[in-house]
DNA sequence: GCGGTTCACTGAAACGTATCAGTGAAGCGA
DNA sequence: TCGCTTCACTGATACGTTTCAGTGAACCGC
């Protein structure tokens, strides 16, 4: 650890007998003559310079960084999502900080506050919580894009938001084309969670199609939902199909639906959501998303907010349904 | 966006009588009567005062994150480890900031070069090119863990290496005694990066057991080892097993194998190396490691450097092998 | 009662940049 | 020639902490 001291502004300055202040606005090419900062570019890289990321946070109130707060990183959709975002952003010459809300309410609260602490420039948030008050306060002082869900308080924030309710209504729809009846729903909310708009919706349709559910809690890791799933399908009167609310949750059921003996489509079918790419190996039906549109649309927008350009834009992305092989073709 | 100001230390001290200084001592517990310390508490709730991080950074030189720099997210297991390596840090109040290599050695070098100017703590990486020079002098400056290979250059790191060497033995040895011996190997690593240890290891151990192997590169996305897995399999003399140099690449082997119409393993055997938790519900024979203990191993080593205990441990880890259907039991 | 410690705290100087309010010189139109 | 603007740059201060080098007071053994 004999780390050699950093060059700083002042030695930039010295040795192109400029002032500290010109030095700093020609680096960034403010208010100054092309031939000083030619001079001062030379000047730089001869001594190895480079702006400390920190002082310029201190002195700016600007990091470069852009937060993303996930709301459950078990899920592997969600993961994509991540890596995805990261490179969008990279690509901008924008770092990302990724934090993961493990799917807890409180702890998405601290480290949104966290995140605000550390003066990223810009946050992308996939809500646990949308109804959470603390919304407001944050995208009063930063620009906050959601993604998922809109946020419910909050009025400064930008969104890209899935229909969730067209999705819904898509896979429901289609498990009752398909004849079933008896259908089982596991969702990624936890009991503390309020009910997300999505959830309600679950309910209202299965009533409009004369479905019998049974709504249930499927934890966030794969464990967590087997489990669950386990639970679902030694009772006496198993459903027919189960509707996941993210493909990792149908992964989950998959590996429960192994461990008893059964097969998929043929004892239960199993319908997903999102479309992760390990969907297609396994034929799990889902309804999908365009992963790779959300994430320049939520790139684009945090950016743009960042430079103080736009606000208040609303995305909103419609889903798609890739029919494979986990819900029997034939109505049953 | 019209945020209060925060509240400075200077507005507790006045609050409290005491001096700036007093209260970043009795904040952090040094040098203060018990009595203090609780004034100070009590009077910095009062005033909604926490430490300005980035301030904090500048003054004391220290973050209290930890940079991880992953070879490649597009690997699921590497982003399982990523997400692994968050929670554990969390765990121990400490950031995570996760960037993305993303294969390529030159991108590797300056995302290391700028986690150190963001003053991180510590870095964890997982190197894809552990042979580069540069290594060295950021292990100088900051405490360096590698995971996966050793870093050859730089003395000072901590380490948590995987016996490559005794994974790809069992891999091909499971395989001969299958009774394969023309086996494809797809490696993640590029043209540009120099030969892995692990890649010469597994030459010298086919000539050793009398395998016939033709080693390509797989690309870094499943759609990259697809494409390669499709031209192998095309081809007259169609090797009758793969073995994969990570999971995902076996993934995108099976979609290959999907698309040709062929069968897993009755047309070929799959290998895999990592054991991501997709791969039990995919049946793949895979070489597992015991990510858990990984993650573990490398956040104590990371956190514990970082608060300059000690040093220059190295862990090694052994491999084990999951038995699944990917490769057919008898040998053929 | 005296030198030496320890204790609890203070004042001031970093840390390295951005930015605000000038300043002198040059350029310009009338 | 005069006032006005623009240009290129300077000096000083702000950002909010940590930390170093004290400084009195209390306490200690002898």
């Amino acid at each position: 650890m004999a780390q050699r001291k950093r060059a700083t502004i002042r030695e930039v300055a010295q040795a192109t007998g400029l002032s500290p202040a010109a030095v700093s606005y020609a680096l960034r090419g403010m208010q100054v003559s092309e031939e000083t900062i030619q001079r001062v570019r030379r000047a730089a890289a001869e001594l190895g310079y480079e702006a400390d990321p920190i002082a310029r946070a201190l002195a700016s109130g600007r990091t470069g960084m852009i937060g993303l707060l996930c709301g459950s990183l078990e899920d592997l959709w969600q993961q994509s999502l991540a890596v995805g975002i990261g490179r969008a952003l990279r690509d901008k010459d924008r770092y990302a900080l990724i934090l993961d809300a493990a799917g807890d309410p409180a702890r998405e609260r601290t480290l949104a506050l966290q995140l605000r602490d550390q003066r990223v420039d810009g946050l992308i948030v996939q809500p646990v919580d949308p109804a959470a008050r603390f919304w407001a306060d944050l995208a009063d002082s930063l620009p906050v894009v959601a993604i998922g869900d809109a946020l419910l308080h909050g009025h400064t924030a930008a969104e890209v938001v899935f229909d969730n309710r067209r999705g819904v209504t898509m896979a429901l729809e289609y498990l009752r084309d398909k004849g079933h009846r008896r259908v089982a729903v596991l969702t990624p909310t936890r009991p503390s969670t309020p009910d997300r708009p999505a959830d309600v919706h679950v309910i209202a349709e299965a009533e409009r199609l004369g479905l019998d559910i049974d709504v249930r809690s499927a934890g966030q890791s794969l464990a967590d939902s087997a489990g669950v799933a386990a639970g679902l399908l030694t009772r006496a009167d198993r459903p027919t199909a189960v509707f996941c609310f993210s493909d990792s949750i149908a992964y989950g059921v998959y590996k429960a639906v192994a461990e008893l003996g059964l097969s998929v489509p043929d004892d239960v079918a199993v319908m997903g959501y999102d479309d992760h790419p390990m969907s297609e190996l396994l034929g799990l039906t889902t309804v999908n998303w365009d992963l790779d549109g959300i994430v320049r649309a939520a790139v684009r927008l945090v950016v743009a907010a960042s430079e103080g350009k736009v606000h208040r834009r609303r995305i909103v992305q419609e889903p798609g349904l890739r029919e494979r092989v986990s819900v029997k073709p034939d109505a049953i």
